[in-house]
DNA sequence: TTATAATTTGCAACGCTGTTGCATAATAAA
DNA sequence: TTTATTATGCAACAGCGTTGCAAATTATAA
């Protein structure tokens, strides 16, 4: 993992600082789609607010996570294929369990194609599913 | 039109109230998702913005609109179909252009359905499509 | 039409999210 | 080790969304 890190933040061309290996760190972690509080409360004590802010900022224009769609506010998750700025390429569907809060890739689940009216040029797409993931629904 | 507000209002329980009826038919006139800043604009010099929040909040809960999910901020669109509190029923698509920036339902077209993991339940589904509109992708 | 009860509004205030400017600190390269 | 470049922390700010409360408005019933 400590070999991925250092790895991303090279292959991205990024300075290695403790933050944004700390940040790196977090999201290999937990596994989930984090907000910028999320971070906020694991690392805050670390590094000020505004840090994770710009390093968040960063990721998202190197490619290195992506914006989910959330209802009630901003998430991030890493990317999984090769993204760069101008060119992400996530077709893979979000899962948001409205009990635990959890929102998930699933990454082996593509977004089915829609076809739009005459004319509309598709640049990109985001599939939201709410509801209960596995471990909540049965219980 | 004036007739759809006050029906609207009346079979929903609410008061007819003048920031009820210009909210709605500010919805009704644009025919576009709108943000509360976008009602704040057009209504903001009759009604105070915490007025605007509630009335979108109390439409919300009643089903009168639905958010529309958007990488920027919260979006709201009339419900066409039958909609209560707990019974949401959108399984339409929302196309957002980059271009003019403007977010629509496109309500008939359909999300496909989504076969999720073992165990899943779905409740809710937030198919949002980025590109450039007919009207954009031509000029 | 008027009096009453219930609901809605405006205002002030607050917390949270996200951004910017700037001086200081840390990084990478020579 | 020195230097140029980049990142960080701090302070400040703007915008979004919420809450409490007193005053105004609505619907109801007399």
């Amino acid at each position: 993992m400590e070999q991925f890190v250092s790895t991303t933040l090279k292959d991205h061309k990024l300075r290695t600082t403790s933050c944004r290996e700390d940040v790196l760190e977090t999201f290999l972690n937990r596994d989930t789609a984090l907000s910028h509080g999320d971070l906020d409360s694991t690392l805050g004590e670390r590094f000020d607010r505004v840090t994770i802010y710009r390093t968040l900022k960063t990721f998202l224009e190197k490619g290195i996570i992506h914006k989910v769609l959330d209802d009630e506010g901003t998430r991030y998750a890493l990317c999984r294929e090769r993204c760069t700025e101008h060119d992400h390429n996530h077709d893979h569907v979000h899962f948001k369990c409205n009990a635990c809060g959890q929102t998930n890739c699933l990454e082996n689940l593509h977004v089915p194609a829609v076809k739009l009216p005459e004319g509309y040029r598709v640049q990109e797409v985001n599939l939201l599913i709410q509801g209960l993931c596995a471990d909540c629904a049965k219980a």
